[in-house]
RNA sequence: GGGCGCUUAGCUCAGCUGGCAAGAGCACCGCCCUUACAAGGCGGCGGUCGGGGGUUCGAGUCCCUCAGCGCCCACCA
C-alpha cells in the first residue's frame, strides 16, 4: 500500500474521527467464540455512577486499557466489558438531592408522581413511597450512565461497549440473589441478633469494611461509684451520658487494687443502679484508673466485655441516636427523675447535661481533661456509630480466613507489597461480613417469613423463592404457597424488608459480566477472568469480597492478576477532597491537551504509586503525540518517492543495523515489562528509544535516505525508516490509541490495535551483525559538533571544515562505519580520527 | 502498637537481577526560521543519590540502624 500522508498532519478532530471509526467497525468487539485460552478477561471495575467522574478515575482505567490493548495486539481476545455501579446509598443520596424528596416507606406506590420542579435549596424534600423512590434511581443512573460513557469513549478505553452492565440491573439481581440463596443452604449466609455498629444518620447497621477511624476530641469524665461500707470506686469514662446502660465495672483479673471487688457489686451515680464488679484479661490497668464501666454499648470492647462475661442488656439508645422515651431499668433513689431530663435527647445533648447534673451532685470529680481520640464513622457518615441489637444477615468470613489467606496468596499482585495489605485486613477480620443494610435502592434478600397465628415473625424458618423466579421483590412479590392478601397478616408472610449491602453484589461482578448460570458457554470462556484492576484503597472491601464470593461460589480465585492502581494527588502532591476543593475534573484535561496526552501522563504513573496532576508532563505528552506525527510524515514521504520494491530490501548501512538492533531491545524490554503489568516501563523504554531515534537517527540518516549517497544506501535507510516506523507505532498504540491508529491508517490497511505487537525475532534478523555502538558514536560525535555551533552561535547548517574525533580503536571503528552520515548531518567536509583513551571532538568551522 | 511504601538535580520522577565517569522531563539560561516538526529544534547550568554503620575489587542499587513523610491494619474505658 503506498502511503497517503496528509501535507499537514494535526490532532484536530482526530478524537472524534478515531471514536466513531472504532465504533463503527467494530474494533474492540469480543469474539465470544473465542477458546478460554485465547481469550484475556477483565473484571472491569464498575465505577460508581452517583457522582462526576475523577481524574482518579482516568488514572486508572487507563492504565488497564493500555493492558487490555497490549494483550488485545498479542493476539488474545479481550474481554473488556463495562459495568455502572448505581446501586446503593450513594445513588439514594444523589436522587434524594437531585430530586428533592424522601423516601417514606410507608407510603403507597403512586402512579403519576412526578418530581418537584424547580427546587430550591430550601425546599423540604417530598414524601414519596419506595416504588417511587426506586424508579426515579434508575432514571438518574440511566441519564448518569450515558455521560460517563461519553467519557469513557473520548478517553478511548477500548472497551466493548455492547457488554455493559449495572449492579442493580436484572442480571446482577439474580445472580446476588442466586448466590445469597446458594450461600444459605451451604450455611455461609446466617442471620443472628445481635449488636451491631448503626448509623443514626442513615438508620441502618454498617459492616466493618465501611468503618473509618476519626480523631474526635473528647474528653474522661471522672466518675464515682459507691461501693459497700462507703468505699468509692472511681472510673474514667468518654461517655458518661450511657451511664444509665451501664451493666457493670471491670478490671483486669490480675489488678491488686481492685480484685477484692470481685464478686461485689457498686451503685451507680445518678441513678443509684446495683452493678456488679467483674474482672477480665481485656481490662488495661494503664488506662484511666484501671477500671472500667461497661455499658450497653459504648464502644466494641464494651459487647465483648458484655458476651463473655454473660451481661445483661440495658439498651438506651433508639435507632434515630436519641435517648429512649422508656428505661428498660429499674432506677434507685431519684433515677428516675434523671432519667426524665435525659430522654428524647441527642448522645450529644445527653452528655452535657449529665455532665451538669453529676457536676452537681458531686460524683463528677474534678473538670472532664479533655482528649483527642480515634471514634468509628461509618465512611459516609457524619455522626460517631452507635451500637445497636438488631436483626441482619451475615456471611461467614471468619471461619475461614486461612482459606482466605491462600487465596490472596494464590493471586499474582501488581505491585507486589498490596499482597501485604490484603494479608492484614483478613487476620484483622473481626467480625462476619454483615450483609443487610436497611436501606432502599439496593438487591432485596430473596426472603419473606411466616407470620405465626399470633402475628409473630417467625424469622427462624424463612421462605425462599426457587431460583427460577429470580429476582425476586419480596415488598412486591408473594412466596409460594401464599396469596398477595396474606401479606403482613396472622398466618400469612411478611417480605424482608432489607437490601443487601452494594459488596454483596459488586463482589459478583466477575460472575454477573460473565453471565453465570445464565450463559454457561459464555460463563466457561471468560471465567475465572485474568485481571482485577481497581485503586489500593477498596482491597479491603471490592477484592477481598470478590474473592470471598468466587472462593464459596466456584472455589476458586476470580481471576489471576490483580493490578492496583495508586491514587492521583494534586499539583502539590495533597490528597484531593471535595472538601479542599483541590478535586481536578478530567474534561478539561482532555480538551485542553487531548485524550492521549492524558493517557500518557497517566500511564507515567507507575503500578500502585500515587501519582500528582503534572501539568508539564500533559504537555510532554501532548508534544510527544505531535512528534508521533510529523517523524511519521517523514518517514512514509521518504516511502512514496522510493520505488517500491518487489522483494524487500535488505538493511545493510551499519548504522540503520544499529538502530535495529537496538530497538530490537526495546521491543524486547517493554515486552516483557507488559507482560509484568508494567505498562509504565513500557511507554518509558519506547518513549527514551523514540526521541533519540527522532533527535539522533533520523538527523543522521535523513540526507543518505534522500539519496545523496545513491539508491542503494537510501534503500538501505528507507527500510530501516520503514520496519523502525511499524514497530513504534504499534508499540505506543496501547497508550496513544488516537495518533497511532491515524498514522497507522497512512500505509496499512486495519486498525493498529488490530495489529500484531511487534516481535524482536524480524528487527534482529534485518539487523543482522548490526552494532549499536554504531549508532552510540556517531550521535555523540553529532552531538559534538551541533555543541560547537551552538557556542558559535551559528545556525546548525553552518558548514564545519573539519572535525577530529580522538576516540578508543573499537570506537573509531565504530565510527568509520558511519563516517558519511555524521559529515553529512553536521555538514561536515572533513571527518578525522586519532585513536587516544578519552573521547574527545574539535570541530573547526568553515569561514 | 503492628505492617507496607517512599526519601536521587528547584519541581515531578526513571535508575529492574550491584559496574554510573549519576539520568529524563519540567523550570531556568543561551543559541537556531534546519525542506518531518517554531504549540518546534539544538545546547548549557544544576545532585557528596535522607543520616550513620556494614558486605564487596566496586553500592543510588544488597544488609543493619536511625530520622522524616505517606498509607494500611489494630479490642483507642
Amino acid at each position: 500500500m503506498s502511503p497517503t500522508v496528509p501535507d499537514k498532519p494535526s490532532l484536530d478532530g482526530l478524537e472524534r474521527k478515531w471514536i466513531e471509526r472504532w465504533e463503527a467497525d467494530g474494533t474492540y468487539r469480543f469474539d465470544r467464540t473465542a477458546s478460554r485460552d485465547r481469550v484475556y478477561a477483565i473484571d472491569t471495575p464498575p465505577p460508581t455512577v452517583s457522582g462526576s467522574l475523577h481524574i482518579g478515575h482516568i488514572f486508572s482505567y487507563t492504565h488497564t486499557d493500555t493492558i487490555a490493548r497490549f494483550q488485545r495486539m498479542r493476539g488474545r481476545e479481550v474481554f473488556y466489558p463495562m459495568g455502572w455501579d448505581d446501586n446503593g446509598l450513594p445513588t439514594e443520596r444523589r436522587v434524594q438531592n437531585y430530586y428533592g424528596v424522601r423516601c417514606d416507606a410507608s407510603l403507597p406506590y403512586d402512579p403519576d408522581f412526578t418530581p418537584p420542579e424547580n427546587l430550591t435549596s430550601s425546599d423540604r424534600p417530598v414524601p414519596v413511597s419506595r416504588p417511587n423512590f426506586v424508579e426515579l434511581c434508575h432514571r438518574l443512573t440511566a441519564t448518569d450512565e450515558k455521560t460517563f460513557e461519553a467519557v469513557w469513549r473520548h478517553l478511548g478505553l477500548s472497551v466493548d461497549w455492547t457488554m455493559t452492565y449495572a449492579t442493580i440491573d436484572e442480571r446482577s439481581q439474580r445472580a446476588s440473589q442466586r448466590s445469597f440463596l446458594r450461600l444459605l443452604d451451604k450455611g455461609i449466609a446466617y442471620q443472628s441478633e445481635a449488636p451491631t455498629l448503626w448509623d443514626v444518620d442513615f438508620q441502618t447497621a454498617v459492616a466493618q469494611a465501611e468503618l473509618e477511624d476519626r480523631d474526635e476530641a473528647g474528653a474522661y469524665h471522672r466518675l464515682v461509684f459507691a461501693g459497700h461500707d462507703g468505699a468509692a470506686v472511681e472510673i474514667d469514662t468518654t461517655r458518661p451520658e450511657l451511664l444509665a446502660a451501664c451493666v457493670a465495672l471491670v478490671a483486669h483479673p490480675e489488678d491488686d487494687r481492685y480484685r477484692p471487688l470481685f464478686g461485689g457489686t457498686v451503685t451507680t451515680p445518678l441513678f443509684g443502679v446495683e452493678v456488679p464488679v467483674v474482672a477480665h484479661a481485656l481490662a488495661d490497668p494503664d488506662k484511666g484508673t484501671g477500671i472500667a464501666m461497661v455499658c450497653t454499648f459504648g464502644d466494641l470492647t464494651d459487647v465483648i466485655w458484655w458476651r463473655e462475661l454473660g451481661l445483661p442488656v440495658r439498651a438506651i439508645l433508639e435507632r434515630n441516636g436519641r435517648v429512649r422515651q422508656d428505661a428498660s431499668v429499674r432506677f434507685g433513689d431519684g433515677g428516675q427523675a434523671v432519667w426524665d431530663e435525659l430522654r428524647g435527647k441527642t448522645v450529644k445533648q445527653a452528655r452535657a447535661r449529665t455532665v451538669e447534673l453529676l457536676r452537681d451532685s458531686g460524683d463528677l470529680i474534678g473538670e472532664p481533661e479533655a482528649i483527642t481520640h480515634a471514634v468509628k464513622f461509618f465512611e459516609k457518615g457524619s455522626r460517631p456509630l452507635e451500637i445497636v441489637t438488631s436483626r441482619q444477615w451475615f456471611f461467614r468470613t471468619l471461619d475461614h480466613t486461612d482459606a482466605l489467606l491462600a487465596r490472596g496468596a494464590e493471586l499474582s499482585w501488581h505491585p507486589p507489597y498490596m499482597q501485604a495489605r490484603y494479608e492484614s485486613w483478613v487476620r484483622g477480620l473481626n467480625s462476619d461480613w454483615l450483609v443487610s443494610r436497611q436501606r432502599f435502592f439496593g438487591v432485596p434478600l430473596p426472603l419473606w417469613y411466616p407470620i405465626r397465628p399470633d402475628g409473630a415473625v417467625d424469622h427462624a424458618h424463612p421462605l425462599r423463592p426457587d431460583e427460577g423466579r429470580l429476582p425476586v421483590d419480596p415488598s412486591t412479590d408473594v412466596p409460594d404457597g401464599y396469596q398477595p392478601d396474606q401479606r403482613d397478616r396472622p398466618g400469612g408472610f411478611a417480605g424482608d424488608p432489607d437490601v443487601m449491602d452494594t459488596w454483596a453484589t459488586s463482589s459478583l461482578t466477575p460472575q454477573i459480566a460473565g453471565a453465570w448460570v445464565d450463559d454457561p458457554d459464555l460463563f466457561a470462556r471468560v471465567f475465572p477472568m485474568d485481571l482485577r484492576p481497581q485503586a489500593h484503597d477498596i482491597i479491603r472491601t471490592w477484592l477481598f469480597s470478590t474473592v470471598v464470593r468466587s472462593h464459596f461460589e466456584n472455589d476458586c480465585l476470580p481471576w489471576a492478576h490483580a493490578a492496583i492502581s495508586g491514587f492521583v494527588l494534586d499539583p502539590d502532591r495533597k490528597k484531593m477532597s471535595k472538601s479542599k476543593g483541590n478535586v481536578v475534573t478530567p474534561l478539561p484535561l482532555l480538551e485542553e491537551y487531548g485524550a492521549d496526552a492524558v493517557r500518557h501522563w497517566a500511564s507515567s504513573g507507575r503500578p500502585g504509586v500515587d501519582t500528582a496532576v503534572d501539568a508539564g508532563q500533559l504537555k510532554v505528552g501532548r508534544r510527544l503525540t505531535i512528534k508521533v506525527l510529523n517523524a511519521s510524515k517523514f518517514v512514509l514521504s521518504r516511502l512514496g518517492d522510493t520505488q517500491a520494491p518487489a522483494q524487500p530490501t535488505a538493511v545493510s548501512a551499519p548504522l540503520d543495523r544499529a538502530m535495529l538492533s537496538r530497538l530490537a531491545d526495546v521491543v524486547d524490554e517493554a515486552t516483557t515489562a507488559f507482560e509484568g503489568y508494567d505498562y509504565a516501563r513500557a511507554l518509558e523504554r519506547t518513549e527514551a528509544f523514540f526521541w533519540a531515534f527522532c533527535d539522533d537517527y533520523l538527523e543522521l540518516v535523513k540526507s543518505r535516505a534522500y539519496g545523496s549517497r545513491g539508491d542503494d544506501e537510501a534503500a538501505s535507510a528507507n527500510r530501516a525508516l520503514a520496519l523502525a516506523l511499524s514497530a513504534i507505532v504499534r508499540l505506543f498504540a496501547p497508550f496513544l490509541p488516537y495518533v497511532t491508529d491515524e498514522v497507522w491508517s497512512w500505509w496499512n490497511e486495519g486498525s493498529v490495535h488490530r495489529a500484531p505487537w511487534p516481535e524482536p525475532a524480524p528487527l534482529r534478523a534485518a539487523a543482522g551483525d548490526g552494532e549499536p555502538l554504531v549508532l552510540d558514536v556517531a550521535a555523540a560525535v553529532l552531538g559534538e559538533v551541533r555543541k560547537a555551533k551552538t557556542s558559535a552561535h551559528t545556525s546548525m547548517r553552518a558548514e564545519v571544515d573539519r572535525v577530529v574525533v580522538r576516540d578508543t580503536a573499537a570506537r573509531l571503528d565504530a565510527l568509520a562505519q558511519a563516517a558519511a552520515d555524521v559529515g553529512d548531518a553536521g555538514r561536515v567536509s572533513d571527518v578525522v580520527t586519532e585513536e587516544a583513551e578519552e573521547f574527545s571532538v574539535d570541530v573547526t568551522l568553515a569561514g
